[in-house]
DNA sequence: GCCGTTTTCGGCCCGACTGTTTTCAGTCG
């Protein structure tokens, strides 16, 4: 049972009871407990194990004692027992837009109604519309909301989220009247999915901008739209990528917008968190400022606002409650790693295997973002279908990168591989090859339904080669599309320590493994982070700036991250590392 | 169900918007 695992049961508890009718308390208490293991820095194993869950805050009795039963046991009866009271279609139900528990509810018990299949059908009858609470629009709008449940609602890659978001905030910005305007939620926060884009607005008049935004060309419908604010579903395509979902914009007076960017970035917890410290004082913190009423405290800046609480200013990244608002007032917070800080990177592909540019593009490509040095990762004989070379294309890429090397100025080529880590643990490759190179990245590209024990060996032991420099990619997962592979990664990044290995933070928006929570924990135990973009073109090396986010989520700073280092210093330290 | 420098009970973030009402409940973020 890995956090999320754990965190799922909790978070499908709560809806469960929601949809019994229980109090919203008791519901919200689930879902916090399951946010709440899902962000935890720690390994939940040992917190059960050394009897310190109870530790957490937000966790109390009852939630230590059903985490426990989970953790220890794999299931949990009152959970199975729930799910016999609450039909499934009723969960499902309660996922449309503009149904709630309540409504599900009223539904089930009036009209009998279990599956979304017989809500359609109830609301097409007008059933629907004669219940008391219910109306006319109300069941046109679930009809709506069926019809739309494929199109919308569901969460992107972040880097779909983001292209989306700067479109239509490059308009927002345009718009007569505006004065700032920034993407807020998610997006700010730069998790790895968003399931909508939350604008905000600064101007004297909000009508004006708000019903500009509805028209806007990627608005593809009208969701809802009052005076200060709208929401709508758009489109748009990003690198290609169609992407759809809901954005809402919110107008708000300039003196007010701070306080709105605070309050719309979130996270959720962290903003319930940052009002307890207002309440604590005698504030109130909310969109609309921060003091009391007849002393209220200017802002002009979001940083003004932690300033007030004698806060250092907690970057959006960092705003999950996970110990950020403590760390602010202690004035602990570490100086984040930025993308400007990234001198080069080491895990990348060519034509040699599946690439699809040649050593020297991808290098020229990577001087042109301002980098030092581009490491060539290509994939070792093995995977086959990624073009895997045999040792004789090792050697003449060797040949190449030498020949390029010398007509190159302001950055270089260094000599890497992606091996594969064989299904025994060993890499690819015979050691006296492996040994020509710069460095080894190893990664898990076969056997994905190995036991968590056993893949956890199999990485474990490639972690003790002395060959292996760092650990590429370390789930396999694929974001919204694939699970990764069972591991257990607390012991993965204890023997990256014991050994003294780093580990990758996939860059590809479609990876992104190590997790932020991981990245966290592999400080923690002091291992060596790098950043890689796994890039198959010149224009994929820019995606480090999602790897980047990642770091910075995870709380690193630069001297965390390897390829913050120049080109000397990585030279000698992979030097020092073959030398062992 | 959680929590505590108003502490073991009585609170729990709170405002915008929608739709169904005629003053408010539900949903959403």
């Amino acid at each position: 049972m890995t956090k999320d695992d754990v965190a799922d049961a909790l978070d499908e508890i709560g809806v469960l009871l929601e949809l019994q009718g229980e109090s919203s308390f008791r519901v919200n208490a689930y879902a916090n407990g399951a946010r709440t293991v899902r962000s935890l820095a720690d390994d939940l194993k040992q917190l059960v194990a050394e009897k310190r869950l109870g530790d957490v805050r937000g966790l109390g009795s009852a939630l230590v004692e059903k985490i426990t039963t989970l953790v220890e046991t794999g299931s949990l009866p009152y959970l199975e027992d729930l799910r016999r009271q609450v039909p499934a279609g009723l969960v499902e139900m309660r996922q449309l837009q503009g149904l709630g528990a309540k409504k599900v509810k009223a539904l089930h018990d009036a009209l009998g109604i279990d599956t979304v299949e017989k809500l359609k059908a109830a609301c097409e009858s007008g059933a629907v519309g004669k219940l008391k609470g219910f109306g006319a629009k109300t069941q046109a709008n679930i009809l709506e909301s069926i019809r739309f449940r494929e199109q919308a609602g569901q969460r992107v890659r972040i880097d779909l989220a983001t292209g989306l978001a700067e479109a239509l905030l490059a308009r927002v910005r345009e718009l007569p009247g505006v004065i700032r305007a920034e993407a807020c939620g998610s997006v700010r926060r730069r998790r790895e999915t968003s399931g909508d884009i939350d604008l905000l607005a600064s101007a004297a008049d909000a009508k004006p901008a708000i019903d500009a935004f509805v028209a806007f060309p990627e608005v593809v419908r009208v969701l809802g739209q009052g005076p200060t604010k709208a929401s709508v579903l758009a489109t748009t395509r990003v690198d290609g990528d169609k992407v759809t979902l809901q954005a809402d914009l919110r107008v708000v007076t300039d003196a007010l917008f701070p306080f709105g960017l605070h309050y719309f970035t979130g996270s959720k917890a962290h903003n319930i968190h940052m009002r307890q410290k207002a309440i604590d004082r005698g504030w109130l913190l909310s969109e609309y400022g921060l003091g009391s009423e007849d002393a209220p405290i200017a802002c002009k800046t979001e940083a003004d606002i932690f300033a007030a609480f004698g806060m250092e200013y907690v970057p959006p990244e960092l705003r999950e409650d996970t110990g950020e608002v403590e760390a602010a007032e202690q004035k602990t917070l570490p100086r984040l790693v930025e993308y400007t800080d990234i001198r080069g990177v080491f895990h990348n592909h060519t034509t040699y295997s599946d690439g699809g540019a040649s050593l020297e593009e991808m290098a020229l490509a990577a001087k042109a973002l301002g980098w030092e040095y581009f490491g060539v990762g290509d994939h070792s004989q093995s995977l086959a279908v990624a073009r895997g070379m045999p040792p004789s294309v090792v050697r003449k890429q060797w040949d190449e990168i030498d020949r390029v090397n010398a007509t190159l100025s302001g950055v270089q080529i260094l000599k890497g591989i992606e091996s594969d880590i064989l299904e025994d643990g060993s890499l690819d490759y015979d050691d006296e090859l492996l040994a020509g190179f710069d460095y080894v990245v190893g990664s898990v590209h076969t056997h994905f339904g190995l036991s968590e024990a056993d893949q956890t060996a199999r990485v474990c032991r490639a972690l003790a080669n002395p060959r292996l420099t760092m650990l590429g990619h370390s789930t396999g997962r694929l974001i919204l599309k694939r699970e990764g592979y069972k591991i257990d990664l607390e012991e993965v990044l204890k023997t990256a320590a014991r050994f003294g290995k780093m580990v990758e933070i996939n860059a590809s928006p479609y990876r992104l493994d190590l997790d932020w929570t991981h990245a966290r924990r592999a400080k923690a135990l002091g291992v060596m982070v790098v950043i890689n973009p796994d890039a198959h073109s010149p224009g994929e090396l820019a995606q480090t700036r999602f790897g980047v986010d990642v770091a910075r989520r995870g709380w690193l700073g630069a001297k965390d991250v390897f390829n913050t280092r120049g080109l000397a210093d990585v030279r000698a330290e992979l030097a020092r590392r073959r030398k062992g």
